[in-house]
DNA sequence: CTGAAAGCGCTAACAC
DNA sequence: GTGTTAGCGCTTTCAG
């Protein structure tokens, strides 16, 4: 900045105004430095900007891993999120830094917050990290969770109404004439829960029993929960239909199945959650209830700069929208 | 860091020893730092640090956006390269900053460089900016860009090899019988060029004549495409099978062609390239020429790493492979 | 082994 | 309008 000032005549104080577009200095001499910084190739170094200002430009994108410190961010759901996140963050001349954090370890956020590397945060699940956000929201203010909504909530939340969902998943293959309708996945996780509670719901309003033995716990990643569903199915419990925690498990279901000779939805009519670009295009295609991720991602962007500037903690829930394909048609 | 040395009764110099991990510093003393700044929650200030150090231990993820301002990162192939990149990336204790940039304005490049907001630079894809970047290359080191290998290229470079795959893919379509193979995508893009060029070689190898009425020029998104592809089908110039410059267009193709009523691979073999998710779901499952993205972004990343210490400007090819499955047999 | 002090590059009072 | 100057929080020479 100082050889810029030299070559323009003036003192550093004025590049430095002139360059922020400061309308102090007269706007002919403003275009002139603006011009030799950009011959020079000049940019003004953000290290030092930021110190200085206590502000960066930038939004931290975090992935929580539950443990699996084993690389891989590899979940469809996950890298849409984070693409559709950047785009909003990026259009509003923000950078987007990108966290990929083990969350075992205590102080994962508090570290990620005094490194002072973003001016907000963005959380891309909130995992079992409910008591630590909800201290943290005490203190720091710029923090946006993609997940559920919890009781006594103190931090700001956007999420799928997953109840919704899971009510519609079911209401959908009771509709079909399903009888025995298992629900597979993890029934902690505060949104797996929430969509457990769908499940439950949408049983009771459908006038069928709730069977304990129809509830397989699976872990998120296709190949353990196809390993899973072969075990269910190797059990021989009857089942007509299955509701999944997401697409990803519920296309591993769908393999499982074919692999043991049962028809989809012939035997077993299979719905998923999220609506990931696969489940459009898989055979068959899959039955599924739609996240709206375009309109969730611009919401905790905009959330999040509300928060920025000071606003009240607000959360909120996106629709879901059953969208049925041939996995259960 | 004040605070800290107050409390431990020590200058802030030992402080900052201390928490760098510096021997000179009595090995319980500086645990003794080390724990009253993990109760207090400190963390050492990036900014600050970057800016003394002239470092900022980030790489910076450039995806470049030929023109399409319109927002989405949704393709799914830089969706996983970004998130192998990130893999490799924050292995290396690394922090990933993610840029989105429209490559139509001079200087791009330079101005992501002079922000110093990274300490090396990877670029997904060369797009048309070859002379960009062997023009940058004089004076910037630390970049790896993913794409095809140029002649006279100054700078590091990571990608597949696209000849191989190329001539792979129509071998494999020749070999099946089929006589009158189509080019789906662009010719002018490097990489797509070199598939372009693998193509007529393979045509060549098999004892085919080139048809140029079998060239169908095609954007690489999969509407487009599809579009593309339902205009050719249109046309009614004979053709037997579709070599498509990525899975994308190749998913479009297909479906463009049950549309038409043509039958894949009955009528229509279709061959994709990248070895995305998707192409082994789809229906049928799509053949493709395999791109081993974990691999490639692990090289781009070791390069990266390579060059910043000082090595010589090194490129790498990555190898293909023909990944049979229904869409053409 | 530890502390004092300089300075990374920038912005913004505060003068003039 | 423009320049002088202090200082953002850190690391590291240099002195002790």
């Amino acid at each position: 900045m100082a050889d810029i000032a030299r070559m323009a005549g003036v003192s550093i104080s004025t590049v430095s105004r002139a360059l922020a577009g400061n309308p102090l200095i007269p706007k002919p001499l403003r275009d002139q430095i603006v011009e030799i910084a950009r011959t020079h190739g000049y940019v003004v170094n953000q290290s030092a900007r930021s110190l200085r200002l206590r502000k960066t430009d930038t939004i931290g994108v975090i992935i929580p891993l539950a443990h699996e410190t084993g690389q891989l961010i590899s979940d469809p759901f996950f890298l849409e999120m984070v693409g559709r996140l950047a785009d909003e963050i990026t259009q509003r001349d923000y950078a987007v830094l990108l966290h990929k954090v083990v969350i075992t370890q205590t102080g994962w956020l508090e570290r990620i917050i005094q490194s002072h590397r973003a001016d907000g945060l963005l959380l891309i699940g909130q995992s079992n990290q409910h008591q630590t956000l909800n201290a943290i929201a005490e203190t720091y203010r710029p923090l946006v969770v993609w997940g559920a909504q919890l009781p006594e909530q103190k931090y700001c939340s956007v999420g799928s109404d997953n109840v919704a969902g899971g009510r519609l998943a079911v209401a959908h293959l009771a509709q079909a004439g399903r009888k025995r309708i298992a629900f597979l996945g993890a029934t902690d996780a505060p949104e797996a829960a929430q969509r457990f509670d769908g499940y439950r719901q949408g049983l009771a309003e459908a006038g069928l029993p709730f069977d304990p033995d129809l509830v397989v716990r699976a872990h998120y990643t296709m190949e353990e929960a196809g390993r899973t569903v072969a075990d269910f199915i190797a059990a021989g419990i009857p089942f007509d239909a299955i509701f999944a925690f997401s697409d990803v498990i519920a296309l591993a279901a769908v393999s499982a199945l074919i692999e043991a000779a049962r028809s989809v939805p012939g035997d077993v009519a299979v719905v998923g959650f999220d609506d990931i670009v696969l489940a459009r295009h898989s055979a068959p295609p899959l039955t599924t209830v739609r996240q709206d991720l375009a309109m969730g991602a611009r919401t905790m962007v905009d959330l999040l700069f509300e928060r920025m500037s000071g606003g009240p903690v607000r959360s909120a829930l996106t629709p879901v929208e059953l969208v049925a394909r041939g996995s259960s048609l």
